[in-house]
DNA sequence: GCTTATATATGATAATTATCATATTTTAGT
DNA sequence: ACTAAAATATGATAATTATCATATATAAGC
């Protein structure tokens, strides 16, 4: 069993603002898992009763649409926690969670978690920040997805996958996805995605190496996507 | 100065959490104001110092989109707050309100809000649980609008301001928006959901009499709807 | 290493949606 | 009540996006 007073991706999610004696307990109550890519962390629907601490790796968060289409909501990566907006509602999660690479990340069961928050107001108030901060991500997606055409949305998701994850040292994208994830992102067909791609290779703004993507011009990017 | 003990709106907001005292006290540190249709009660990017309690009236949130474009987000009606999550983030809010109907509402100040909020823990488990609700809705919303088309989010854009908003005498949609504020709702142009609506009243499941709409079909419109 | 399945790519075409033009109706201001 | 401005409506057309078909490339299983 890990400590968690020595793990570094505390210092990036709420769980920096629990006291020694806290990160003591929480070694103790908490299970770590490794998750393989593909595999699922939790499905629409269930009820997961705590929340995941993601500790490496990014995994998808996907919505099942009315069309039986998956719709990819956002991408979370190490530091950051899933299932607080469940646990907190005291519902069933309503986003699946899935694995884009192998992924390390630690369970906390809810009694636990709420132990916590019930009893150090400022951790209780970090969580509280961070959903806020979620939901004004989700506005500013919603207005991006209703505003802008899928061209915009493409140019504009590469920048963010760019920004947000890095790139690896072929200057590729860090997180790889496939076509259709990247068009489930957007909102858009599979195909409609692929042929954008083909443009974008074909204007030398990016470069295509198999699942690999390579930015190359990120300012005409930027004002694509606007 | 009217007393919020007595205010019925406070039962369908966190505030009913408060207790006798702290009603008071909020009788007290509150304001009232009468906002116009079409009257501004604050702008994106704004420091809005506290919350606004909606006694009557219906608003809308709007975001303005990297093409020039408002585009409206949600709609809030008496009984709910407005301002929650900017103040807890400590950050300017990301949307404005602007009033759809003649609206009263009461502005309760950061500093009073927080004292409740730190003292009294059931309140502020019941804001937490209304931001997770926002959250929750925006990501739903979200994969409606990458996923449906312009006439399915009509549709369904519609039922929804039937079911939230109810009818007047005349069956009329209660809320009446411009056809160029249903477009910016649904994220189309507003030739688009004019023609759309033409559509609509040919097919005889909704009747127009100028800015009013009645749904004539609602089962019709469901299954569009998906 | 070969075979099958799956992902990527591209063409042809249809459907959806946006844009521009213009007519008509409604609303607002004096 | 009259005029100007704004909102609604509809046609014509262009642009965007989806769908279906099919080819090629890549990955997976034995």
């Amino acid at each position: 069993m890990s400590k968690c007073e020595q793990c570094i991706v505390r210092e990036f999610s709420s769980l920096k603002a629990l006291t020694k004696a806290e990160l003591l307990k929480l070694s103790e109550c908490k299970t770590s898992h490794v998750i393989k890519k593909g595999e699922v962390i939790f499905e629409e629907g269930e009820h997961v009763n705590g929340i995941y601490c993601i500790k490496d790796g990014i995994c998808k968060l996907t919505k099942l649409s009315a069309n039986g289409k998956d719709h990819i909501v956002k991408l979370v990566t190490k530091g950051e926690l899933l299932g607080q907006r469940s646990m907190i509602s005291e519902e069933p999660v309503n986003l699946s969670a899935v694995a884009l690479e192998d992924m390390q990340v630690c369970f906390i069961p809810k009694s636990d978690m709420m132990g916590f928050f019930d009893h150090n107001n400022h951790f209780s108030m970090n969580v509280m920040k961070t959903i806020c901060g979620n939901l004004k991500e989700a506005d500013d997606h919603t207005v991006n997805l209703a505003q802008k055409t899928v061209k915009e949305r493409l140019a504009e998701t590469l920048l963010y996958l760019h920004n947000t994850f890095g790139k690896n040292e072929d200057d590729s994208l860090k997180v790889q996805l496939s076509r259709d994830e990247l068009a489930s992102m957007i909102g858009t067909a599979t195909e409609s995605c692929i042929r954008l791609l083909s443009d974008f290779k074909k204007l030398d703004l990016i470069e295509l190496n198999g699942k690999k993507i390579i930015l190359k011009d990120i300012n005409k990017l930027k004002k694509i996507a606007d």
